[in-house]
RNA sequence: GCCGUGUUGGUCAACCGGUUAAGACGCCUCCCUUUCACGGAGGAAUAACGGGUUCGAUUCCCGUACAUGGUACCA
């Protein structure tokens, strides 16, 4: 009764990891610190055709960046091992073996022919995709059908076949959901689903109640996708294990594209990453952009998944992750899907990048920096530039827009922006400026900008009107923080140089 | 087709029988700033449809429509 609470994250590792994804982790994490308890991972790698190289290491350095390490997984781990689904394949089949003796299963030794052409002989347009279920049963091939002796005939020359789960007629079979509450379903409806296959590897159904019961997985999250099949689950347990021992089901609700669920073609089509981190499938090579690389931090991801079909109803939005495991709660997790807005998301990413210290993403910076040919040498004037325009920036890639002309001088001026309005005293200004400049020897903000207005005064110009210009001599552009500022920070060789470079492209034509 | 799940502004959403139906993103206007942002003040914009139940329904029930998931020896 007073169990510890096990919540376990199962990916199975044939894609990317989206964001509906993440957010299951998410949702999993963080259940499971707020109740003091587990967060576990396994990999259900059940399918060997799909299964992808690479993609598991893949799924941890998402995790990884996201910060949400799991206490027990197959690279950290624990004491309910293994935690590759492909490690326990012969315990599986001792289940599927069990539940054929107590005749909740039976071995079915129809072909991939034979079963195309039942579902071929049995649509309709009424019907457009016929089950292997008690309709139909007893005129396939399997261990219900044939006599005894035919089934050990069969076993005996080794025939391939699988190991069905045998559904049972008229009954409800309901599960308390913790988002949906209860939810039931006419077992007459629901297929004989497949629970060991040919190779002998087990399918989804199987893996998951016996790897959830070895691992004493208390509580259960997943895509609401699955949720149909649950009945079938709930069964398993219910013949294997016992009801009373089903650990807690929760569907998450889906994350919608623009369009519907959300594909990974959709980052393509709207420009918005699907994907935590960069993946690149084998198969085709295609590369699909990840949140990371397209400059979102980390905390700004979690938040914005965290509030994407839930809240906890005060109007904050904002969270940490340690704020997160104290607010949520599953009861606040709502039941419909949800469309995914990338303004939002950016918008988050900016409140974050405004939130935290330089110091939790001035590495990312540096690199983006350094990628552009500046590197980075002195990091206190680093950090004091990062500050100033961090307001400025939405994603990562921003920072180098916006403070690229610390470093170096602009290569192109908007002198559109200027040359309208330029004449013959304002150049005259700027060349005595420049000598002005020359003279100060303690270079700070009052002294640039006192001597600047002074000098525009004598010369008769209202000082607005020259700000403007000199804002685009060092900067190049209409934008960034106060001017005398930047002057202050770039230093007076440079100020200089770049005012004198500047009345050359301003004269020229 | 059948089964499951869902449906408050363009999007995320609060409310859990009685409200002028919060708030956020985005959009628009203004202020601040002789740059761009940040910040501040406003504005436009919402309960899918039809029946019930009730003194009273956005809230509860039933239909319909729509959306979405499943319907594989994929997960």
């Amino acid at each position: 009764m007073n169990q510890k609470v096990r919540v376990r994250f199962a990916p199975s590792p044939t894609g990317g990891l989206h964001l509906g994804g993440v957010r299951t982790v998410l949702y999993n994490y963080l259940f499971a610190k707020k109740h003091g308890g587990d967060f576990i991972v396994r990999i259900e790698d059940t399918d060997q055709t799909r299964f992808v190289a690479g993609a598991e290491k893949y799924i941890f350095d998402c995790l990884d960046w996201c910060g949400l390490v799991p206490d027990e997984s197959p690279i950290h781990g624990g004491n309910f091992g293994p935690y590759r689904q492909s490690e326990r394949k012969p315990q599986y089949r001792r289940f599927a073996e069990q539940l054929i003796k107590d005749g909740h299963a039976y071995y079915a030794f129809d072909t991939p022919e034979e079963l195309d052409k039942m579902r071929n002989d049995l649509k309709t347009s009424e019907n457009p995709s016929p089950q292997y279920d008690h309709t139909v049963r007893m005129q396939m091939k399997n261990s219900l059908s044939l006599s005894g002796e035919e089934v050990k005939q069969l076993l005996d020359d080794g025939v391939r076949h699988v190991i069905r789960i045998k559904m049972p007629v008229g009954e409800t079979i309901s599960f308390n959901d913790m988002i949906h509450g209860e939810v039931s379903f006419e077992s007459s409806l629901v297929d004989d689903k497949v629970l060991l296959k040919a190779d002998g590897m087990p399918t989804y159904h199987l893996a998951v109640v016996a790897d959830d019961h070895n691992m004493k997985i208390t509580h259960a999250f997943r895509g609401e996708e699955w949720l149909s099949s649950a009945p079938v689950h709930v069964l398993l347990w219910k013949y294997l294990f016992g009801l009373e021992n089903m650990p807690q089901w929760a569907h998450l609700p889906l994350i919608l594209g623009p369009n519907g669920k959300l594909s990974k073609r959709d980052g393509a089509k709207y420009g918005f990453p699907v994907f935590a981190m960069n993946w690149t499938d084998p198969a085709t090579g295609e590369l699909v952009e990840g949140f990371k690389e397209k400059g979102f931090l980390p905390a700004a991801f979690l938040n914005l998944l965290a509030v994407l079909g839930w809240n906890d109803g005060s109007g904050q939005e904002i969270y940490s992750l340690e704020e997160l495991i104290s607010h949520f709660t599953m009861d606040r997790v709502h039941k419909a899907g949800a469309k995914f807005d990338f303004e939002k998301a950016k918008w988050f990413n900016h409140e974050w990048i405004k939130k935290l210290p330089v110091e939790e993403y001035m590495n990312q910076v540096k690199s983006l920096f350094l990628s552009k040919g500046i590197s980075v040498n002195d990091e206190t004037y680093f950090k004091t530039v990062l500050e100033l325009v961090k307001d400025r920036c939405t994603m990562i890639p921003d920072f180098y827009e916006q403070a690229a002309y610390f470093f170096t001088a602009p290569m192109q001026l908007d002198t559109a922006a200027v040359k309208p309005k330029w004449s013959e005293a304002k150049n005259a200004f700027f060349e005595n400026y420049c000598t002005v400049l020359e003279g100060i020897e303690h270079w700070d903000l009052p002294s640039i900008e006192e001597s600047f207005k002074t000098l525009a005064t004598e010369k008769n110009i209202k000082p607005g009107e020259l700000q403007l210009p000199m804002r685009i001599m060092l900067v190049g552009g209409k934008f960034g923080p106060a001017v005398f500022e930047i002057a202050t920070l770039i230093g007076k060789i440079d100020t200089i140089a770049r005012i004198k470079k500047a009345l050359i492209s301003f004269q020229a034509d």
